[in-house]
DNA sequence: CGTAGGATTGAGGCTCTTCAAACGCGGTGG
DNA sequence: CCACCGCGTTTGAAGAGCCTCAATCCTACG
């Protein structure tokens, strides 16, 4: 299948003022994203795999992206959804591995193609870009100590009262109606993120929403009582 | 209790070359350490605690140190054993946060701590450092995205095999003993690396030994069979 | 020699996974 | 228009894995 090459001009592009590019100057900007290709990404596909090198970052212009890590056993684990004006793919790049996790599109997905040698001089070039990702990884590292914390102590139970406010907070902002989270989330995907299997999410659910917590309609959750949720997931 | 305070020089650190410091000139290392103090903490001693506002930074010259979050239910996950050379509780204050962590030392550990503000100097002036921390920030989430997989499809018994041939790899090249592993790590401290009760880390040591996979004496664990170790651990 | 903290062992039970089967629902072709 | 897939979802049953609680053992140390 071939995707359709679409174009995007950064300097008015509407993520722009989201995303981490905001902190570049108009010359910098352009200078990097000279050599840039856009795409529209059709849902499923794949920006890259892991265990491949990186060739350059990616610019999310819409949709949403799971990013995964798969298991030995061919089970996924899901480390992030990025959304709108999140970049992808450049720490593995910065670090000089292979890419650790596989990015695949939830939805249909319009994305920036930035090549490594072009991020890189930009980076060598601009320490305010370099300082922001700095403090973003920083600061991710400490999430992932969180989740990390979680997955060791918490039953799933709580998990997945966690994962539920996580996506609301995150994604509920652009849902159509308040407070509930509706991304292109299958059962699996959602067990692949709290870390269980998807009979036993099903049924977590399913008494979720016989205590009024939640309700549900196809892949659509919304979240009915917030407090009884943070209550369920036993944080502070 | 006081701590003695300790003199140590940068310019004849024995550390210094493993350290990050290694890329920095003289001249930004002795702005960077002017303010430096030294100290002699002895074992189970706490350099920061979780929550509370990073003032600077450790490097340590000695000792091991155990770095870990407390769950809700006061148990805790260890995160990180860090080492001779090894810098904490950067992030938090590049992130501008509270410490997710809490760093405790597991020996009697010699420890240089530089303040805020001659550090993050440093860090402005010096964007080979700034590079350097990006970089391994970024190799630090590839490693925590590993980490958060096992945690989540890993049975115990594998990932106390990962875990072992982890301390091995990372700790075993000073140890008296070819291969053998021994720091001073509880029963406890091990099973909260791994992320279990302390009861089922015990019989597990024990079903190793009877498979010849490891030998034991106190707190001394010694890989006898590393390749064993690996299929247990089930990774490729 | 006594004590305290860590290590070990045992029993019981709960959480969660696995396997199997049925159900729903949108799309497709006859 | 309807029957038939195919995929995702749901439900059920059985049991493995792991945790908790409690008791006992060990060992370093004052």
């Amino acid at each position: 299948m071939k995707n359709k090459r679409v174009d995007l001009a950064c300097e008015q592009c509407t993520v722009r003022k989201f995303s981490r590019f905001a902190i570049l100057q108009n010359d910098e900007l352009n200078e990097m994203t000279y050599n840039k290709t856009c795409t529209a990404y059709k849902k499923g596909q794949v920006l890259f795999h892991e265990g491949t090198r990186p060739l350059g970052v990616f610019c999310l212009h819409g949709g949403k992206v799971k990013v995964y890590k798969t298991g030995y056993d061919g089970k996924d684990q899901i480390i992030q959804i990025a959304k709108n004006g999140d970049l992808l793919g450049y720490r593995a790049m910065i670090s000089d591995e292979m890419y650790p996790v596989t990015a695949e599109t939830l939805e249909d997905t319009t994305v920036c193609f930035i090549p490594k040698n072009d991020f890189i001089q930009t980076l060598d070039d601009s320490s305010e870009l370099s300082r922001l990702l700095l403090k973003e990884a920083c600061k991710d590292l400490g999430v992932m100590t969180e989740s990390l914390t979680n997955l060791a102590q918490k039953p799933v139970r709580e998990r997945l009262a966690v994962t539920l406010l996580m996506l609301k907070d995150t994604y509920g902002v652009d849902a159509v109606e308040n407070g509930s989270v509706e991304i292109n989330l299958t059962r699996e995907d959602l067990a692949n993120i709290v870390g269980t299997a998807t009979e036993t999410l099903i049924r977590l659910l399913h008494d979720y929403k016989e205590e009024g917590l939640i309700e549900s309609k196809g892949r659509k959750i919304k979240v009915m009582d917030e407090k009884g949720l943070v209550k369920v997931a036993n944080i502070y």
